[in-house]
RNA sequence: GUGUUUGUAGCUCAGUUGGAUAGAGCAACGGCCUUCUAAGCCGUGGGUCGGGGGUUCGAAUCCCUCCAAGCACGCCA
């Protein structure tokens, strides 16, 4: 379906070339004065300069060709030059209508859909996710499903962090507590056992304790950087090891994930990339673009017109190994051999920008991906606390995002359970629900980019912008449409009638904005587009409801309408929290 | 130092890509429940859009400059 303001547009620029303008004029937008008019056009006056006129002449001229139109019920001229609009109750009527008989909410899959390579969530093994890996996720995780209902084929990679210094740390930890592993036993031959030496939670221990002991011992430095090299070549107790630490991890990881309803595609990860390396390195080396430099192989990816200095991409290490430069150009070579993508979009700290601006530009370089292929980066601010700096646990340690979670169902719980009276085990689940909309939702209503302040108490309120107010405003309208259903009704696909108020014509314009929104979020990389539109939603429809008896009106055919349209809205706010990647719950 | 991002109400954030009187929420104050979830709705107060200059019919938005803060600048990821 066109968006409304396409069909709007459309009369305009006719109308504009049936007065003798250009039609490129026409162009409509939303209206900044809500108390004048619905939809303006701003384009007579950028029209007076060529034509050398009074704009209010040019939209005089226009409003004048307006003047039969079916679709506007309102067409003025306001000066300097403003052409200001209303649609007609029928006109609105009609589109909602179509967008329900739509199957797809109105919104057309892409003609031409674009396969995209989503990299994003990025935990390391042997870490516990916490919450500097929350946003990747977040952010990533809705670009994908707004991808997805634009019909694009998003494919998601989680992209673990797991072959590198992390390992060998790991490794030697493990070698010093338990040398009688039969891994370490060069001599061994045979099997090795299919169980971990270790746990989950054990693992966790082991890296941050190698990780001090590496930063103050030389000689235990150098036992991990060994023991990374050793894993590299193929030391086989060190890659039995080695894949005991991913299986544990991962196995941790998929229920950390699947607890913030983030899903992957692939659970690839730096390692599978190994065989890549070296054709890469030396294919690099062959045709002259990368060089030895104090010892490391760099490749330069100056610009004439960079502003700054861009320093070289180094490929290895003066030592030989790779770096994460290296495994993700490695990377991008796979990915453009597996899926040849259109697009390859990073969800990542905008710390790193300089990093993938460096990695883009080499694979460019050495023509890794095609012409057309797009190398995009999406830079996401830091996570802080109240008081403006990053966000800590109360003693100042790195807070775990399994915690993070935990308190802000508990804090859920505790509102409900004040507010309602439930029987426990409902109310949990309802926390975990509504717990899960607060952390998103306080998340994506602000600009991916920009650094955000993360207030537990903001986030978990049920008034202002929020994601439980959302949530109540559609557990509302379900038990609405439930109610209507209880009577022995079918919510049908009753045809909608004109509004009857300017409340119920105001819920109608917002919830056919829906198809441009979400085009326009997608387009933008943009979730809280999405967010600020269904507050507006949630606003539009609850001055609505507050004026509007709906299952005590008289008229059936009246009652019919307005529940056509309940049950639209209510379509429309799930498809949208879907995107953002949460749900609502039947009762709150 | 160089580059880059940000600066909008007491606080947290929007601002439809240059339009009319800069908007929300929270906090404060006042009103609305025998009637579909009051976790709601309606209203009041609150602004030199960091400062200054410029571009034009018109600037929070574009350009210049200054101020403040964050971040990044070759062998970590």
């Amino acid at each position: 379906m066109n968006t409304i303001i396409d069909l709007i547009t459309e009369e305009v620029k006719n109308a504009f070339q049936n007065a003798g303008y250009d039609p490129s004029y026409g162009r409509v937008t939303l209206s900044n004065r809500p108390d004048l008019c619905e939809y303006q056009c701003n384009g007579a006056m950028a029209a007076a300069k060529a034509y050398k006129k009074a704009p209010i002449m040019i939209a005089k001229d226009v409003v004048e060709q307006l003047s039969g139109s079916q679709a506007l019920e309102l067409a003025e001229a306001v000066n300097p030059g403003f052409i200001n609009l209303k649609v007609s109750g029928d006109f609105v009527a009609q589109y909602l209508t179509a967008m329900r008989l739509s199957d797809h909410l109105g919104v057309e899959k892409a003609k031409e859909p674009k396969k995209m390579v989503l990299d994003y969530g990025g935990p390391n093994v042997a870490k516990p996710l916490h919450v500097g890996h929350l946003r990747s996720a977040i952010i990533g995780e809705s670009i994908k499903r707004m991808g997805r209902f634009l019909g694009h084929e998003i494919i998601g990679d989680v992209h673990l962090g797991d072959w590198g210094l992390q390992m060998g740390l790991i490794i030697t930890e493990l070698h010093k507590r338990q040398p009688e592993l039969v891994y370490f036993d060069e001599n061994y031959q045979g099997e090795y056992p299919e169980e971990a030496p270790f746990t989950i939670g054990e693992l966790e221990e082991i890296y941050p304790a190698a990780n001090a002991k590496s930063k103050e011992d030389e000689a235990y430095k150098a036992e991990a950087l060994e023991a990374t090299h050793q894993l590299q070549m193929g030391n086989r107790g060190y890659r039995a090891l080695w894949r005991h630490i991913l299986k544990v991890s991962v196995t941790d990881l998929k229920r950390n994930y699947a607890n913030l309803n983030v899903d992957f595609d692939l659970w690839n990860g730096e390692s599978d990339v190994q065989d890549y390396i070296a054709p890469m390195v030396k294919d690099l080396k062959d045709r002259g673009l990368a060089y030895e430099d104090q010892g490391a192989i760099v490749v330069d990816v100056k610009e004439e017109t960079d502003t700054k200095e861009v320093p070289p991409c180094m490929i290895l290490k003066s030592d030989g190994a790779a770096l994460y430069t290296t495994t993700d150009l490695a990377t991008i070579v796979e990915r453009m051999e597996k899926y040849q993508p259109d697009e390859i979009l990073y969800v990542v700290d905008k710390r790193q920008e300089m990093h993938f601006v460096q990695v883009f530009r080499c694979a460019r370089k050495a023509g890794m991906v095609k012409e057309d292929t797009k190398l995009s980066f999406l830079g996401f601010g830091t996570m802080n606390g109240k008081d403006g700096k990053p966000f800590k646990t109360r003693d100042g340690g790195v807070m775990r995002l399994e915690n993070l979670i935990r308190e802000i169902n508990e804090e859920m719980y505790k509102k409900i359970v004040d507010n309602r009276s439930i029987k426990e085990e409902d109310a949990r689940a309802t926390a975990k629900i509504v717990g899960l909309s607060a952390i998103k939702y306080g998340d994506l209503s602000n600009q991916a980019s920009k650094d955000y302040i993360f207030d537990i108490e903001r986030f978990t309120s049920f008034e202002g912008n929020t994601g439980p107010y959302i949530l109540y405003t559609t557990v509302r309208i379900k038990s609405i449409l439930n109610r209507y259903m209880e009577e022995g009704k079918n919510v049908g696909d009753t045809v909608m009638k004109a509004p009857v108020s300017e409340s119920q014509k105001a819920l109608m314009l917002e919830t056919a904005k829906f198809n441009s929104v979400v085009v326009n979020a997608f387009e933008e990389k943009a979730p809280h587009k999405i967010c600020s539109y269904i507050y507006e939603l949630a606003n539009a429809f609850n001055r609505f409801y507050h004026e509007t008896k709906i299952l005590s009106e008289e008229d059936q055919k009246q009652k019919e309408s307005f529940i056509a349209l309940l049950a639209l809205v209510k379509d429309v706010l799930e498809a949208c929290i879907d995107m953002l990647g949460f749900t609502a719950p039947e009762r709150m």
